[in-house]
DNA sequence: ATTCCCAGTCATAAGTATGTAACCGTTACT
DNA sequence: AGTAACGGTTACATACTTATGACTGGGAAT
């Protein structure tokens, strides 16, 4: 695990927990990174204006002020990526679904490398956006195969120019798939990378596969691209 | 559903409590992993340093050095994960973890399923981590031998450009010979890396060779890949 | 309150893969 | 040539994996 880094990235820790801060930064700066510390919405604000931050992690139950303020608030100056924190996956949805405005978030109890997974992840994801923005502005948030087309931008999936309803579940598992076409996921893989936990059943993954199924194929029984590979997982099939 | 493991993996056990040890080494090695004890931290490191390992089951209370200790000592050197043993499920452990270093906690008592899908889970992370940060490098998860080629990402398999269907266990039979051109393994070999228990006949392994030969060789009676070598076994020849 | 939508669970059906056994060919050696 | 040991072939019952449809409960929208 060795993280990348010509520059040296500033990393802002929003969060009330004293030992919990600490623990993340003791670990981010392992990494490499530069890190400053707030303990809660009010004071995070007033670490952004003093320094150049790069990226922060932002708890969202705190005093004062909480963390779904605070990031709409920085937002309507700053671009860089959030990731929140949250207890339970319960909240984090709405959040998502919100559009507050944070890119990505880690429940707790949360390890280290799900963390560092997600700070790289976009940093790498935010400096290429930066550098790209000045030029044409090619995108990798579209994703192409045959028919369908999903936009990351704004969160939509058209099969042969058709919008298609999809649950954000079922969103998540299509944009996992189209982002590593031909890539074969396990049942677990899926259900661990798009809920951010351990896998109990395979059986929800199946029964999203085929509502999926039913919105996107022609003749789901069929599948053109969402495929099977038996006794392995599930893949989009790239197109000729 | 079984992951395929052609690899075989190191796991290392440190737990003072000798019978959760050789439990949780039964388990393991039912699922075909490497196994290693040791009673204590200190054990436990130098164990690290004789032997190659690709995860670390740490034990947190055990006398002479605890698994804090051992974890940010091995911290030091090595990269692979660990998995920490605790017994309160307390928010603060975790943080603790986040300080030195361990990868995801189980709170016991624990059952044999929750440890072996957090390995499970691990190991895939790290694995697929160390295969992106080698992005420029040619993969070593695609196997080229002639006109065969394996991709172990899409598990797929061409013949001369043309895709080949293959059932689970044909694939990890043809991997693990694709994986080791020239090498010939006995059938015996054969069944007890793929299926990770002992060999009670070899007719299955014969089916399955006749099988796959019908599926890649021209000619199946005069197999240019798939070779026999009398009275040892089977191997995939080099080709010229 | 009521309706609607989504996520998850379950029972059952449909579809594949697998192991075994019986039989046929080949090879190596006397 | 005879024969014993080994490898190849075929067929089929069984076991697994995946697909499907129906159902439940929770939450949001009306």
């Amino acid at each position: 695990m060795e993280p990348i880094k010509q520059e040296q990235y500033s990393i802002l820790v929003v969060e009330d927990d004293k030992e919990i801060r600490n623990g993340i930064e003791i670990f981010l700066r392992s990494q490499g990174y530069e890190v400053y510390q707030a303990a809660d919405g009010i004071e995070g604000l007033e670490m952004i204006k003093q320094h150049e931050i790069h990226l922060a992690i932002v708890d969202i139950m705190m005093p004062r002020m909480n963390g779904i303020t605070m990031t709409m608030e920085l937002r309507k100056e700053h671009e860089f990526p959030v990731i929140m924190l949250s207890a339970k996956s319960e909240e984090t949805d709405k959040v998502i679904g919100l559009n507050i405005g944070a890119d990505d978030y880690v429940t707790k109890p949360f390890t280290p490398l799900e963390l560092m997974a997600r700070v790289n992840s976009q940093l790498r994801r935010y400096t290429r956006f930066k550098n790209k923005s000045q030029t044409v502005v090619e995108n990798d948030r579209i994703h192409i195969l045959g028919g369908l087309e999903l936009n990351e931008d704004t969160v939509e999936l058209t099969v042969d120019g058709k919008p298609v309803k999809l649950t954000p579940i079922e969103y998540k598992i299509v944009l996992l798939l189209m982002k590593n076409p031909g890539k074969v996921f396990s049942a677990e893989e899926i259900y661990e990378r798009v809920w951010n936990e351990m896998a109990i059943n395979t059986d929800t993954i199946m029964v999203h596969v085929k509502n999926i199924r039913d919105k996107i194929e022609i003749n789901p029984k069929e599948p053109k691209y969402l495929k099977v590979v038996w006794g392995v997982g599930y893949k989009m099939e790239k197109q000729p």
